[in-house]
DNA sequence: GGACATCTACGACGGGCGTCGTTGACTCTT
DNA sequence: AAGAGTCAACGACGCCCGTCGTAGATGTCC
């Protein structure tokens, strides 16, 4: 198999993927301003810089250094993180249990009238699917 | 308001919690051989001894040392630690949508037929409650 | 009452993460 | 060509987490 076993990103690590996936590639300045626009906490250029030389040795950002500036590009899809987060999230939470991930994701948010359309058109398609 | 800012349970905390709820107030041993049981991991007793202390410090356990073995006893609901762990990530990965956290979910698991109709119930219930 | 087990308390450490200062290379402007 | 600005690289630090060794107190058994 060996399919991957790319590392979880960090809490700072996804941030910065967030505003990867958001914007498409990008320089180490335009990363830590738009990380600005984005996080209350004031991060330093180095300090985004160093991230990103840190995600680029875990593979889960590409470099490009054809240029003096370089430009940095998520490696791993959003989807495929987001999955992996709450995989581990239900397990290591939930006893595994996506019933109960669903629920609370429900009880927690006030969710609108449009969310809870959308989430049963999922449904309708899941099932159906799985049929 | 002041409700409460306990501090999130780390992976280790969490795993000793999750004990707790399900075998509700136990000795340090309870915990440590329950864990084995449940975890691959092999944790040393002192190191369970040391989180549970930890845990008390930081008031996500409460400990009764009336006498001479204490009892443990979780002081955060599992419902609300879920609640919180969930927001959280949902915040972080998700962009704050309840409706992609449920649309992973589903996606995730070979969700079974039952667990799909115990979700279309929870989302009846939600919806009508929402009205 | 001595030997042994059990339990809590204390302190230490190794690793990872996020943070940044500093340095040296390169580039641009005038 | 000198000075100012931009950039990647490197190294260090402080913190927290999980881990455990060890000590000391308390109980138990012959």
């Amino acid at each position: 198999m060996t399919t991957h076993a790319l590392p979880q990103p960090t809490r700072a690590e996804l941030a910065i993927l967030r505003v990867l996936w958001k914007q498409g590639p990008s320089t180490v300045r335009q990363v830590h301003e738009l990380l600005r626009g984005t996080q209350d906490k004031d991060t330093g250029y180095t300090t985004v810089l160093k991230l990103l030389q840190n995600m680029t040795e875990k593979g889960i950002v590409q470099r490009d250094e054809s240029e003096r500036t370089h430009v940095y590009e998520a490696a791993i899809s959003e989807t495929r993180t987001q999955r992996d987060l709450l995989r581990d999230l239900m397990d290591r939470a939930f006893g595994g249990s996506a019933t109960s991930v669903v629920a609370q994701a429900l009880s927690m948010k006030r969710a609108s009238a449009e969310e809870l359309a959308e989430i049963r058109r999922l449904l309708d398609a899941h099932e159906k699917r799985g049929k």
